[in-house]
DNA sequence: CCATCTTTTGAGAGTTACTCTCATTTCATA
DNA sequence: TATGAAATGAGAGTAACTCTCAAAAGATGG
């Protein structure tokens, strides 16, 4: 029914960090929907790349990926989700936990990206682009992905703050600095859709700007 | 052919702050244009108070304001909008530049929104609490909430550093900077959402958050 | 005051993301 | 192999948005 049957081969396998993957030693089914999962990613990905993301129908990718449409939205609430979704914060968690203890709070962030922002790039660097290409031409992606920012990162930094500082639950200040962070992260996201920061300077941008935090953004 | 002919008397006059309404001295098809704008928004808000977000449609809006759903759309590029769009920036940056120029961008931001936030929710608060209500609690809302944020606080905050500060047009650390102070404004906006905070309180923290900014965000 | 030109509006048809329900298939377990 | 649970597909329905075209209303020159 539909021609093209061989399986992207410019984008990359779909996958975090860490590559130790889950896909081995899960019950059948598991494992199944993983597969499910990222093959219906790809294909949208794909398809997004070559014919434009408001030209893709949730139709055609269902299509692709053999499951029927009403399959597609049991995966993912929205087609916007598609390529909004990642695995990464859970990684930067742990990476955050692993940082000594004598460390403030945006001197350990500081490591964590230094490391993680390469790794992931060598990972899964045609996945990243393609995702951050969307989501700066596309206004709807850009929303939620924004909005997949704060509901995912920045609670989650906040949550490590806490931790870290000893700080009581509620804080407010430990909020206000994960607020901070991910504005400077958001900052040099947005520099690089822009086209003003190279791929590769990223991670130095990142250091800079969290740097550039801590001395109280001195102008 | 709908029942309530009756403008609502619960919710104020949307306008924005500095009362001199551009409703006179306009050109009349200006001025209609302006007048359905207003009552476009008004209905709508009014709806979604009464009968919720999802379950008022766009044509119960459009009968409500006398429109055709067609107009609806010619005024707000999606219903999301209805509930987002405000005029508050351009008075954020006119109250910027009125600072004395010896203020740090930091220092001069406070002064700015210890005046503006009580005056906003003096001439509109039923608007701004009904607005900020609905942001809360419909997802696809608060995502194109945050949006606007980026694309219309966040970028003014960098263009009036940066004509503060006399640094280049594309300068990064300014750039960095807005994202900051946009991100510690969220934070106070969630935590007033989440019921954290006050009404009363919200400008106190703001300032907070921003004196903490300056600080480099210790803990 | 009238005629023309421009802008705004309404009507209606069409697309597509998303929801719900129900029957069927597929995997897990005893 | 039989029974129960979870995942899938099919199909119908809703509502947000888009496009096109003709009618209406405000602006402008005589």
């Amino acid at each position: 029914m539909h021609e093209n049957r061989t399986m992207s081969a410019s984008l990359p396998d779909q996958q975090a960090a860490r590559s130790d993957d889950p896909l081995d030693r899960l019950p059948l089914r598991e494992r199944k929907k993983l597969k499910t999962r990222r093959a219906i990613q790809n294909h949208a990905l794909r398809l997004f790349e070559r014919q434009g993301y408001d030209d893709t129908t949730v139709e055609q990718i269902a299509a692709a990926a053999e499951i029927s449409p009403s399959t597609f939205f049991r995966y993912f609430p929205t087609k916007e989700d598609v390529i909004v979704t990642d695995e990464y914060d859970p990684v930067m968690v742990e990476v955050f936990r692993q940082q000594p203890p004598e460390l403030s709070p945006i001197e350990a962030l500081r490591r964590v990206f230094g490391e993680l922002i390469p790794e992931m790039f060598a990972t899964d660097q045609g996945l990243v682009m393609a995702r951050l290409r969307l989501t700066a031409s596309v206004p709807s992606v850009r929303a939620r992905m924004i909005e997949a920012m704060r509901s995912g990162t920045q609670g989650v930094l906040k949550d490590i703050i806490i931790e870290r500082t000893g700080r009581p639950a509620g804080d407010l200040d430990a909020d206000a600095l994960a607020w901070a962070v991910t504005g400077v992260l958001m900052s040099a996201m947005y520099a690089w859709m822009d086209g003003l920061v190279d791929i590769d300077d990223m991670a130095g941008l990142i250091d800079h700007n969290l740097a550039f935090l801590a001395a109280g953004c001195p102008l």
